[in-house]
DNA sequence: AATGAATGAGAATTCATTCAT
DNA sequence: AATGAATGAATTCTCATTCAT
């Protein structure tokens, strides 16, 4: 209904590009110094752009970082979309998943931003939009995936399906929290040999190699 | 005489109840505004003192907040341990544990400090003890009282153990990074619930309410 | 085309006139509080600009202080440079150095701020190249006129060469030393009359006037 | 004339002794950080006292610093009297004076103290009297061995008495502005040298060796 | 007499922001 | 579009001083 006419993305404007790299170096810094950590200084820098410049695009301070945590749960969400869209198998969907999450050289990166975004939104309602985004799409990555394994009678789900997604949801967030925090040795391996034995089990899958 | 009065904790200084006031206060505004955010004339007011007192005291802004995060550590480490001191029962032990932690009037505030104290970890290693003392308290307190429920045959894992503990212990750090996000309309109650009901599972207790 | 015209020393930057303006101030600020006791901010008034400027060109208080004591003795060292190029004979030389010296109208600021630079200089090693440039300076002028002198027949030096510069150079900072002191009623054309007979002597001039 | 019934001394208060330890802690700082670089603590510190105990004996910093001139230079002045008691050649007491001058195992820590002073007395007319004492015991004591001299025939001065002290004078002065600012590496025997022969012909005393 | 807890005034510093070019 | 000079508000930090014990 229009669908047709509408412009699937807006036309690329001249200094789009210029905006992306600061969206980038920004997030960057925001994984290295922390929401409120941040100078404007170190991001020009990284975008190897002036100060000025970045008031330019940006206006000030506030909004370039709201923008930034936005622009970053956009593009993990459509690298996820990317990701899991070829994967038809439920199993097969939600392995890939977290082999390429943790399977990511910049793994322990995303996780401080992640963490970041949720320590920033806990005191800025404006950022609590990219925190649902993500919360949401895994949600629902693995409550579709859990539909569809145990329609296809390929899982035996030992607790109610949204308790296992919770479960699982939560379980991810906190070993994103430890990885964050630099003070255990979890390594990502160990993240996802945990993730995937706790699924086998809960998906009532056995516990045959992946 | 009188030696057998004499008190074995180390004699209490005058002063040492104003630090616990300052470290407090101090905790309190790292919940509110964060590691980099807090500015020392909130914790001053908060804590009843002028700012010079808090540089009397610890030096500077740093050492303040360090001390603050390792304080407020200990603390909740030792609350904890009187908790289940009296409980005996395994999964007494971990229901009045989650039951208490998730009927804490401030449980928001805690999360917050508890995520704000990971974040920092992230990127100063003077921190990461505290981190530690934390994990470690809870992957022992759940090891432990899984290990007593093993013995006396009332828990049947699962999993391996310390896969479950991993598991368990993950997912109560990522609803409470959840709660501090403010993000999702997650309750403490829905919290304490999805603990509760995947661990009866996880440990072979069956659906029988608590 | 237009290559003969360039210009040899570096091209004057934008701003450098600005740095010129607040190390002006700062030396003269020196002179009347005192490495320890000038205070950015009359820095900054006395040059016409923020506070936050001098950080903006001079990062803090201390690279300040120690620019502005370099730029002030090679500005003295290139002013007597082109002071005694003109005079050929070496006692004209010595004499319009130290009338130029003593006739100065800011005589006793200079003897300020040479002691001050002195005094700091015993405390911070950054500054003894700037204590040695002015040091070397004046042993170099006396040594080589001296030289020229016993050369040309004109002098009779009553003790060694070294000796005679030696005792000379020390003289005249002893007597810049109680000028910046303030302490004895010691007066410019005293301290020139005191110079010149002394000199006169050791140099083996009888006691024509000059 | 009732000198036999003079106190020749104050009464010894006690707290006396507590003074002169503070002020000779005083003294040494002042050697160190410069009028305007010591703080109380330092002072405290070194004195082995607190911080309030220095208020208690001076009321506030500037009259302990005042005092701390003072006393050091009284102490000074007195040391070289008895110095000097002993020796009736006048010569000797010049070598005598110069010698036990350089010889000082503190002569470097003097020397900063005396410029310190000189700068401060630049800026504190309260500080001259401590400078003129010291200006004029020197000056006082050269004159008088200087006359000595002149009247048994023991020196023949190229120059008239009161420019050959000035400039003796100024040359000890000079040579301790440029030991108090560590920048060359004039040492005490080499200043020691410098004078003597300086002097010695200056006298008319020859050059055979003292 | 002596201490050190407590304060507050004053200085340096940091940075986002503004603005002229 | 882009820069960086310039500013000033906000914060931390330093210390002399005061005061209760």
């Amino acid at each position: 209904m229009g669908a047709h006419v509408a412009q699937v993305s807006p036309p690329p404007r001249a200094g789009d590009e210029q905006r992306r790299r600061i969206l980038r170096a920004a997030t960057e810094c925001l994984a290295i110094w922390g929401a409120d950590g941040v100078k404007l200084r170190d991001i020009a820098e990284r975008a190897g752009v002036s100060v000025g410049m970045l008031q330019h695009y940006f206006v000030a301070r506030d909004p370039l970082l709201i923008e930034a945590f936005d622009w970053s749960s956009r593009e993990l969400c459509s690298y996820w979309d990317r990701l899991v869209a070829g994967e038809d198998d439920p199993w097969d969907r939600i392995t890939s998943l977290i082999s390429d999450f943790t399977g990511h050289p910049q793994l322990r990166d995303h996780c401080k931003t992640w963490v970041e975004l949720c320590a920033a939104g806990g005191r800025r309602p404006e950022l609590r939009p990219a925190v649902e985004r993500i919360v949401t799409w895994w949600r629902e990555a693995l409550d579709s995936a859990l539909r569809q394994g145990e329609e296809s009678g390929q899982f035996r789900l030992l607790l109610p399906r949204p308790t296992t997604v919770d479960l699982l949801v939560a379980a991810v967030d906190g070993w994103e929290l430890r990885l964050a925090s630099e003070a255990s040795p979890l390594t990502a391996a160990q993240m996802r040999e945990a993730f995937l034995s706790s699924a086998r089990v809960l998906l009532g899958l056995g516990l045959e190699p992946d």
